[in-house]
RNA sequence: GCCGCUUUCGUCUAGUGGUUAGGACACAGCGUUCUCAACGCUGUAACACCGGUUCGACUCCGGUAAGCGGCACCA
């Protein structure tokens, strides 16, 4: 059996989003099941279109994610993408000698390609199954733009054949073009590689998922705190689904979800891909992180929590970490940490407790005289055990005087402060 | 208009010629509980429609409808 090389094509003309990335991790995961090469190949024919730094930042994305390239022109001792642009001059070459043999032909500046009428161009749709379109729907296309670019039909045809790209995983939106791109292989006397074409993510209205549904990059997610392993997860589950011996769903037994990027490379396969766009679902993303969130070794969270909290930054090590192991299972992201964290730092809103009960809990503290959160609960629980008290009330008496604001469990939050900022913190609520 | 793709709970999906059509998110209730979470349990909720094949179809076939995509010197 040939190698697998599959590729990826970005356009600069944009930031990807997740939709465009989904695919990216799928040519990604069928290169490493099968043991291929995967590549990519940035497509910065249209030179109006152009985005500056989106070629940056597509790459920024595959860094993120942890999806790199195995191949590509050497740069500085690392292999950079191809790109088109830098490989100009061969789509000439062909596109002239298409002309040569009478297949295609000038127009304007331009090139076009002349499509044969009366024929029928198929083939087996690695997700689909058998396409087929009758050449007489097709008009002759360009293939050469008068400023000397390629368009895309000439650009993949030439690149894929000679990258010797064996699968092309793209989007749904192409199979209307891919006759033209077998026109095109069978011109040049080429054989054309086999295709897959992934049904899209779309928004809430089914449409193609695009910046009027505010669809982010991911990038954006990045910086709002999610975490690539939930990223992937999300996605990786997005029209693709494990085999059902992997994710052991009997009758009552709940499925597995929760895969690694290791995990989905060993049990990928194109066969389980759905053919229906599936709907892109916030919430779940959101219930993705939170997992994610919640198995991060401390450690790992905190260098992370660090990145995206000044306030964290600032905070010893000792107090950071008490602080997180509080607040770790109310954060869905990142960024919430500051959220949940700010009760230790200024007190919250609510009102405080009738004042005999505020002044009950002041002594209570006072009497504490090892500040520990071992100390604290058994001193506090037998303050209450002594004065006949409500555990509850009592308990919700220093919440509500102490922070003003829902909080992880009392003792354990109070044991962040020191024994003088509550004794302040009660004063205040006299 | 022409061409193409698609159709299982609100959403992501599993699944079989004969099942109580399974799981997850979300939602609701309950439990736990000092609040907020987390966690556990329970619940609501789906095979687009019409024909055919078959003893039997959600599953196979045909059609209809609906949705989406393409028909650029954009990718």
């Amino acid at each position: 059996m040939s190698q697998v090389r599959v590729r990826i094509a970005p356009s600069p003309t944009g930031i990807p989003h997740i939709g465009n990335t989904r695919t990216v991790l799928f040519n990604w995961l069928y290169a490493r099941k099968n043991n291929g090469k995967f590549v990519v190949r940035i497509e910065d024919t249209d030179r109006k279109r152009q985005v500056a730094g989106a070629q940056d930042k597509i790459l920024e994305i595959l860094e993120f994610l942890g999806l790199l390239w195995d191949e590509g022109p050497e740069k500085g001792g690392n292999f950079s993408p191809y790109v088109q642009s830098e490989r100009k001059e061969l789509y000439k070459k062909y596109a002239d000698e298409l002309i040569e043999k009478g297949l295609a032909y000038e127009d304007e500046g331009a090139i076009r390609f002349k499509v044969e009428k009366g024929k029928t161009w198929s083939w087996q749709d690695l997700i689909h199954g058998e396409i087929s379109f009758k050449s007489d729907v097709i008009e002759d296309f360009v293939i050469m733009k008068s400023d000397g670019f390629p368009t895309y039909h000439l650009g993949v045809v030439v690149d894929d054949h000679l990258m010797e790209i064996s699968d092309v995983l793209r989007g749904d939106e192409w199979i209307s073009s891919t006759p033209k791109h077998l026109m095109i292989f069978d011109a040049l006397g080429w054989k054309p590689p086999k295709f897959g074409h992934l049904p899209v993510i779309v928004g809430p209205d089914k449409s193609k998922l695009s910046k009027r549904h505010g669809a982010k990059s991911v990038l954006d997610y990045r910086d709002e705190g999610y975490l690539p392993e939930a990223l992937i997860n999300f996605m990786a589950l997005l029209g693709w689904s494990a085999p059902p011996e992997v994710a052991r769903g009997k009758t009552g037994d709940k499925e597995k979800e929760l895969f690694s990027l290791q995990e989905l490379t060993e049990i990928f396969s194109i066969d389980r891909i759905n053919t229906t766009n599936p709907v892109f679902n916030l919430e779940k993303l959101n219930w993705f992180n939170k997992k994610y969130l919640q198995t991060l070794p401390v450690k790992n969270l905190k260098e992370k929590i660090k990145q995206f909290s000044k306030k964290a930054k600032t905070l010893d090590d000792d107090r950071l970490t008490k602080i997180i192991s509080l607040v770790r299972d109310r954060i869905t992201t990142l960024t919430d940490f500051d959220k949940y964290s700010a009760i230790f730092f200024e007190k919250g809103k609510e009102k405080a407790p009738e004042k005999s009960k505020v002044e009950n809990a002041k002594q209570a503290i006072e009497s504490i005289t090892d500040w520990d959160e071992e100390s604290i609960s058994q001193l506090l629980d037998k303050w209450i055990e002594e004065k006949n008290l409500q555990a509850g009330d009592f308990k919700n008496t220093l919440r509500l005087s102490v922070f003003a604001d829902n909080t992880p469990p009392i003792y354990q939050s109070l044991a962040v402060l020191s024994k003088e900022e509550v004794l302040k913190r009660i004063q205040d609520a006299l």
